[in-house]
DNA sequence: TCGATTATTAACTGT
DNA sequence: ACAGTTCCATAATCGA
């Protein structure tokens, strides 16, 4: 009952909001971007260009530097056990003892992590640099937070979808194997990304990097890719504090949680579980404390301050594939299950041993995602039913399904619709290779397409800052960034 | 109702 | 260009 009151509170900030936005969704000029679906006569049209930057994208070959990383953790079957079996054998019992291998449990320096080609010398050279270049923008982000404080600037401003294009210089395969997360530094003036796969490696790309001013001190044939492999199994969530960029947390099925920590230049492992974490993300408004969905449908809380976690709560049938919160209600809480509900909730209630959700959205089939839009009016979910969710209105009560192709198959990674920098535009893979651009203000899908992407995007990071720049990761590893053309 | 099983799918790998 | 491999997602289908 204590919700109620909330509500109402709440309820008032909301039409507040929506009256704001209708007023700027009525003065945005509507966009009827021709959809060029170019049939594609067959599915052989280009792959070539997929290629324009390389990397190391394979497995590292035989070198000094890396059989030390990996005698740790690869090819180790636990010494204790199943030696009897003999080496090489593992591969024919998948039952048991397959998926936990060999975790490796405390901090990691990033040095140790760090998975690069090139003589050893290069690597902690090339290592460093990365670690300088986020030392660096750390500070600058900080000042020029503290100057002028224009971030308001950027949340409500629209966009023109006409302006967004891919270019060759950035396309780049960064990982090998799929692609399960990625987030953008939020930092004004870089554009960095940090990808995670499901091999447990984490790499960021500097997109920046052939910019460089510092030509002299590049190493080698820098790309502005660096790769870690920080997890042994998928990286389900990655999270970088916004007032201190040198704190990337990550999560994975592994059933670790680790903070990449620059200042210290490792990975601390905070938290560790036999089962596996299914996504993360940070309180709003408690810096230091971060939210997880951990095993079947449990909801966990890592506090760094206690240095533990804090409370749990089971809140699903099945595992939770994204938690988020409302931009402004602190305690509105929204989840997307693989049990075939999206739910929202408010955070005083969740202590129960049975909580009761403010409101829930039942698709029948797994929802991927739900996500609030930039100013919390509206919940965008996304199911395997083929539908994107839109809840909004008083309480969240009107919902409208928008039809969208889900069904991505075993290969590709589910699709998850994000918002861009208002409430106008979700986007969300389409099976087709393109980005569809959902709108909100019931206008016709838009679908973006480039020559230069060869394989289906499925998930994305909207870059904080920069209007338009959108990445779109795909099951190969590669990275597409759409960025908007001035003028 | 709960397991175990299978079909589905796109992109990479390597001849 | 072709075929073989990926393999821990999800839903539908059987069998206990």
């Amino acid at each position: 009952m204590a919700s109620q009151k909330t509500l109402t509170d709440y309820e008032r900030r909301r039409l507040e909001n929506i009256k704001r936005n209708q007023e700027m969704m009525s003065s945005f000029k509507i966009q009827s971007v021709a959809n060029q679906f170019h049939s594609s006569t067959s599915k052989r049209q280009r792959t070539e260009t997929k290629t324009y930057k390389t990397n190391r994208g394979k497995q590292p070959k035989s070198e000094a530097p890396i059989v030390m990383r990996r005698s740790l953790r690869a090819r180790g079957i636990p010494p204790e056990k199943k030696i009897g079996l003999g080496e090489e054998e593992n591969v024919t019992n998948p039952t048991e003892s397959e998926y936990p291998s060999p975790k490796k449990l405390g901090p990691v320096t990033m040095l140790d992590a760090y998975n690069g080609t090139g003589s050893l010398d290069n690597q902690m050279k090339h290592q460093k640099h990365l670690i300088d270049t986020i030392k660096s923008l750390s500070e600058t982000n900080l000042m020029s937070c503290s100057i002028h404080d224009d971030d308001a600037s950027v949340i409500g401003s629209s966009l023109d979808l006409e302006s967004l294009i891919l270019k060759p210089e950035n396309v780049a395969r960064v990982l090998p194997k799929n692609i399960l997360n990625l987030c953008i530094f939020p930092c004004k003036n870089r554009s960095i990304v940090v990808a995670g796969n499901k091999a447990g490696s984490l790499a960021i790309w500097d997109m920046d990097a052939d910019l460089k001013e510092d030509k002299e001190e590049q190493i080698g044939n820098d790309d502005g890719i660096y790769l870690y492999d920080p997890h042994t199994a998928p990286i389900s969530g990655i999270v970088i504090q916004p007032f201190s960029l040198s704190k990337v947390y990550t999560s994975s099925y592994d059933g670790c949680i680790r903070l990449m920590d620059v200042e210290k230049e490792a990975f601390d492992m905070l938290y560790s579980s036999d089962d596996a974490i299914f996504c993360l993300s940070p309180h709003p408004h408690e810096a230091k404390s971060v939210y997880f969905g951990e095993a079947q449908g449990m909801i966990n809380v890592w506090d760094e301050r206690a240095g533990k976690s804090s409370s749990s709560c089971i809140l699903h049938d099945q595992q939770i594939n994204t938690i988020d919160f409302h931009p402004e209600n602190t305690n509105c809480m929204a989840t997307s299950s693989s049990d075939g509900t999206a739910c929202i909730w408010d955070l005083r209630n969740i202590n129960a041993n049975r909580p009761e959700s403010l409101k829930m959205v039942d698709h029948k089939k797994a929802v991927h995602s739900a996500y609030f839009s930039p100013s919390g009016n509206c919940l965008a979910t996304t199911s395997a039913n083929d539908k994107v969710g839109l809840i909004r209105g008083t309480n969240f009560m009107d919902i409208s399904m928008v039809q969208h192709n889900n069904q991505v198959g075993r290969w590709i990674p589910s699709f998850r619709a994000i918002w861009g920098w208002d409430d106008s535009y979700l986007f969300i893979g389409n099976m087709k290779r393109g980005v569809d651009v959902i709108s909100t203000g019931y206008r016709k899908m838009v679908t973006l397409e480039s020559p230069y992407m060869s394989a289906i995007p499925c998930r994305f990071s909207a870059h904080p800052y920069k209007v338009g720049m959108l990445a779109g990761a795909t099951a190969g590893g590669q990275i597409y960034t759409w960025v908007s053309q001035q003028h």
